[in-house]
Order: structure tokens, then sequence, then C-alpha cells
DNA sequence: TTACGATATGCGTGTATACACATAGAGACG
DNA sequence: CGTCTCTATGTGTATACACGCATATCGTAA
């Protein structure tokens, strides 16, 4: 009970839901993270802080970057919950637009992983799909 | 997007979570959700009043009670939120006891309606499933 | 009118948290 | 060591809101 509240306070955030939309779609680092947002680092930092104690977000340092994920495999409410994000995400213009910048980005040499080089190679029809505005 | 992120904070309080799975099974008079939350009167009604702002809920005069119900139909993500949320509010098991509270208060004769009384008739065996703790 | 049940609102308090700005820590590399 | 990038934290401020308590409003009936 406690634990579907915490999770819904985390999605309570337009900030939040953007990083949510994007580890949707594989691992990525802060700083990719922060790039996409275009936020201020610290803003960003705290936001990923919250996901991680809410129990939505995983993370993993690798020298001087941390990288961020959603947990795998996803456990009690969370398999569900991350299915109804994927539809409700595909019809947000400003989230379709948020993989957009994260793909061109890549494209640009961020900080390429394994995970989102596969949203590089991800068909555009589905990136660009129509939204309801 | 601002309409998701206001459904999250709908979302994100114990007691709108348990009038939203209230209401997921029916309409429902205001006094009939506070018996089952047990709660003071005007803390009821803010939530209430709230959770119509966010758009999760509708209202209804008759004489001098207020009815509630969820919008039919859906619109939006609603149709796929009320849907995941009748998912995970089975597995809670505070959510699940009042539902057995508010078949019980219908019996012992609370304010009776049409579709609060489809409740009574549901079959025990799914109010009485086994939550998991 | 008065009285009553159901509902809404006013008000004060405490807590959570989003943000801006500055600064500190972690890790790689010269 | 110093310096750089990336990341986290300290601090102050503003806002949202959950709650308790009292009170007002609405609608009905005597």
């Amino acid at each position: 009970m406690e634990e579907l509240e915490g999770y819904f306070k985390a999605l309570a955030d337009i900030s939040r839901l953007r990083i949510i939309n994007l580890l949707l779609h594989g691992e990525l680092c802060g700083c990719d993270i922060q790039r996409v947002l275009d936020a201020p680092q610290p803003n960003v930092s705290r936001h990923l802080t919250y996901l991680k104690h809410a129990g939505l977000v995983r993370d993993r340092r690798e020298g001087f970057r941390v990288y961020y994920r959603l947990p795998e495999p996803p456990s009690g409410h969370l398999r569900e919950l991350f299915q109804f994000l994927r539809g409700a995400f595909e019809r947000e213009r400003t989230l379709c637009d948020d993989l957009l910048s994260l793909q061109r980005a890549i494209k640009d040499g961020a900080c390429t992983i394994q995970n989102a080089s596969a949203l590089a190679k991800t068909s555009p029809d589905i990136l660009e799909a129509d939204p309801r505005g």
C-alpha cells in the first residue's frame, strides 16, 4: 500500500516522468539524462535519488559516471506499472521529443552505452508516431 | 503531460487510493465513503474535491447527498490507468478489507445504491482472495 | 420558521519537496 | 600533487497539501 503510494509520489512530477520515459528505453548515465532534460545538474541528481529511494530506479557506478536503469526484472506492481507507462508515454509529445533528443545526442557521440545504442537503431516511425497534442 | 502528472499527484495518497478502490466497484455517496475510510468528514470531503479537480472522479447531487463515481466512459489515459489500478488493488490487504467493509455496510442498510448493491452480490471469493501481505 | 443530516469551507500548523545557488566528493588522468 | 568531468549535498526559500478543529452551507422535513 505504502509501496504503491510511493510509486505514485515518485511519478507525480514531470521531470521524473521524463526520466522514467528515457529509462524505459535502456540504461543511461546521469549526464545524458541531464542533457535531454536540459535542467540544472543538482536538480536532476535529486530527482534520480528520489526515484532510487522509491524503488523505481537502480544505479551503478562505472568510473566517474553513474548509470541508471529500471529494476530488472520489475517486481510486485512494477511490471504492470511500467507497461501502463509505456503506453501512456507514447501519446505525450514532450516525451516523444525527449526520445528523439536522446537519439540525436547518442548519434552525436554522447556517452554511448549498449542499451542506449539500441535506441539509436530503433525504427524512427515508433519515435515519430503522431502523439495526441 | 500535466494531465498525467495530475493523475499521479491525485493517486499519491493512501486515502485517495482507498476512495478510488471503492469507486472502481460503483457509485457511492460521501457518507458511505466516510464510513468505510473511518476518517473525519472534512478530510474525506477534501480528498473527494481533490480527486474531482484532478479529473479522476465526478459527482452528482441527489437531495442532501452527493454521489461520487469514476468518469464513464474514461477518456485519454484513464481507461488503462483504471485497468492497472484494478489489478494492483486486488493485491492490497487494506483495499480488500475496505471492500468487505463496504459490502457489510450495504447489507446493514447504508445508503443503498444500484451500483453499490451490485457489489453486495459479488461472489465473496473475489473480495476475499488472498492478497500479498 | 427551526431542526437535522450531509457536505463544504476557513484557518492554523506541520511536513514534504521543488528549485536556485554554491560547494563538496568521487574518479580518471596529466 | 593538481585539474578535469561527473555526481552528490548543504542551505535557504517558496509552495503544496494533509490534518484537526470549528463553522458555514445545502437540502429536506417537521
